[in-house]
DNA sequence: TCACACATGATAAATTGATGACACATTCAG
DNA sequence: CTGAATGTGTCATCAATTTATCATGTGTGA
């Protein structure tokens, strides 16, 4: 699931392109010209933008230099334009896409998947798989193989934590940020000791220590 | 700079692909079939490949197949197959563009460059390599090619500060100052020692002794 | 050519300090 | 009150680091 701008002034295409995104799972805003979609993208958390160049009031061009002042997210340029210097002046204007219309919708469904994976969208992880372990952080349960396994709050965010950064090294401090923030407690001891009782549920050995620095979660990659 | 993999049969159309990316700045590997391919990419420290799907020996979905089971690098498919279920397949095994010939070499160029610039977000920046060696401080991992090298904290951080001044000869002092700061060990052989467990675990000779002085990493002069 | 001094390499042993395990204290909800 | 979740303190263990010791190599001057 992501939150998708589609930007395209014509209402039927608009509209198929957003049916069939949202029978895709996300969740989808439509704007009909260049300046509402500005509007748009500053009222709502927008994980990526689908945008025509021809549009009113403001083009695509404008729209994404406009948008690229303030912000890092993933726009795919969708157009009838096939002229190269279009395409080569929307990439130096820092698109990460170029599909010319007319293209199919499953393809452009695809493109975007790819584009949330790279963007790093897919990190927030709401489900997690590791040889015969499961976590699921929408029921905020865990499995072995089929047996559930009983885990606290603390014990289930800590595992998340790792999960979202698996594969990078978190200091005790960062741990600490993350699960208590201020109210930190005075021992280091009790992070060693959540990283035990995790440890001791998992069964596998997945949390490795790194001496003097802190622990990883051993990436699946 | 971005250490690139072309995995194109027809060598006219690789060498002028390679011609072009190298001129852009890019450091560029030829494969010619699938095999080398894989071969190639298990050597070297790559960022991103440009695939060709009919190849021979292996195509290339079975080399992006392959490529998936260990590795996330950004994979742009390039091919003449124009056809949708292959475009599909292409962006389910987890490509991540795909561009059919004939194709504007320059747009291939624009398409690079926006896929490493996507890729490289939350990419490590605390990141050094030397020819096959690679230390990573995000993960604190250490790469000889792709095999991991298992290093405490101390020998990663000199093989770091070696890497950072390849070529260029370090004291014992200078090491001292980085290594420990203030707090030094009294014995000079601490370093030798240090010295000796990377010359080990690296394997290749490439930390040479300045007697009477200290040490360097070979340079690439 | 042959000692000799000196710098470095290699290995083992000692030391230090971080971590794992566990028992127990505390808090909080029902 | 009871039980679960969370936090603290202690101590044994083990790995990383350091020291100590001896072997090896290299250049110098007789």
């Amino acid at each position: 699931m992501a939150r998708l701008l589609i930007v395209e002034d014509d209402p039927d295409t608009n509209d198929s392109i957003c049916e069939y995104l949202k029978g895709a799972g996300h969740q989808v805003h439509a704007a009909f010209d260049g300046q509402q979609a500005l509007d748009l993208f500053e009222s709502f958390p927008i994980d990526a933008i689908v945008l025509d160049i021809m549009l009113p009031k403001l083009n695509g061009m404008e729209v994404l230099r406009e948008i690229r002042q303030s912000s890092d997210v993933p726009v795919l340029m969708l157009t009838a334009i096939k002229d190269e210097q279009t395409q080569i002046a929307s990439f130096d204007g820092l698109a990460d896409d170029y599909i010319t219309k007319p293209c199919s919708i499953v393809l452009l469904g695809k493109r975007i998947t790819a584009l949330l994976r790279r963007a790093g969208k897919g990190k927030d992880v709401r489900s997690w798989e590791w040889k015969d372990l499961a976590v699921n952080f929408y029921a905020y349960t865990a499995y072995k193989g089929n047996e559930p396994i009983d885990l606290p709050q603390k014990e289930l965010r800590l595992l998340k934590f790792l999960i979202d950064n698996q594969g990078l090294v978190l200091t005790r401090n960062q741990i600490l940020d993350e699960l208590w923030g201020l109210e930190s407690p005075e021992s280091d001891r009790t992070i060693d000791l959540y990283i035990s009782r995790l440890r001791n549920k998992l069964g596998i050995d997945c949390i490795k220590t790194i001496k003097g620095i802190g622990y990883k979660l051993e990436g699946s990659e």
